[in-house]
DNA sequence: AACAATTTAGTTGCACACGATTTATCTAAT
DNA sequence: ATTAGATAAATCGTGTGCAACTAAATTGTT
């Protein structure tokens, strides 16, 4: 017997995780306003201030995004004087991306900022790590999930 | 002191509801792929479904969306007649959005192949209640803040 | 009645996000 | 050495998402 009746449950899951996104998208738009960065490109320099340079495709495979949506990006980075961007000499495929002085001197005072503003939420009667434990969880099911058949049959 | 550690678990909270829900958009993607309706699509015939007709502005408070998003994205909803659009006639402002026939009789079984889809996760180790009320929990913290000084100076 | 303020959709512009394709380069097998 | 296959980044097209603005209609106040 088939089960018509809509998994409201699980909608609301995606939902929620849908909304939230959108909010914190928000909350750190207008953290980082005074830098002129939006979230992804916010996400972009965290992970270039650990490892600079990185490649495209390594920025990518932190980040889950692929060039498509990180070359305009990173030529936006580029413009603002926040990254450079060079072929690899060994492998002309490859771009280098590293972050400037501009962007080594200004890490703290985003660091700082962004903190300022985090420190505004309690979490009050949230399990942090609990909380972020279970959405990998979630996360590393709908992985396994992307392999099996019936998400396959277009 | 001013901490200028980056809050590595804050960013990795927003970084996992930004992920999760890219993967939860890529599996609904997948998911509705055999009606052709992309996931923001797909939660705006949900809430059509429980209420029809609906204005545009209704339709947005219950999905968090501005007409800016909204009206295009009705066009296409249109085009591919799911739904129809007409003004109102006690107000001409507004335009009302209801389901057709057509998006009547795919009901169940759009409900169907999301809940088979669904139906693939366990959601194993996860407190799926607990997890929905912290999530709602981090926004409504969200929201509290965005009134806040701080986050309003640009 | 007249008109200022408000409200509703629509429009515009910009920035993702991603599938699909293209171009250039590199690697491997002969 | 040559060339088929693989790989990296860029490009293109479509669909959000949202801020800012516009146009039209309604409401409230006098």
């Amino acid at each position: 017997m088939s089960n018509t009746t809509p998994r409201r449950l699980d909608d609301q899951l995606c939902f929620a995780f849908y909304s939230a996104s959108k909010k914190f998208n928000h909350f750190y738009q207008d953290a980082l306003k005074p830098f002129h960065l939006t979230y992804p490109q916010y996400i972009t320099l965290l992970a270039l201030w650990e490892t600079s340079p990185m490649t495209v495709r390594e920025l990518g495979s932190h980040l889950n995004l692929d060039s498509g949506t990180l070359t305009p990006l990173l030529k936006r980075l580029e413009k603002q004087g926040w990254i450079s961007r060079e072929r690899s000499d060994q492998d002309e495929r490859q771009v280098n991306v590293s972050v400037t002085e501009y962007a080594v001197e200004k890490r703290d005072e985003v660091y700082e900022r962004v903190n300022d503003c985090i420190n505004l939420m309690s979490f009050n009667g949230v399990d942090y790590h609990q909380l972020i434990d279970q959405i990998h969880q979630v996360m590393s099911e709908l992985d396994d999930i992307s392999d099996k058949d019936l998400i396959q049959e277009a």
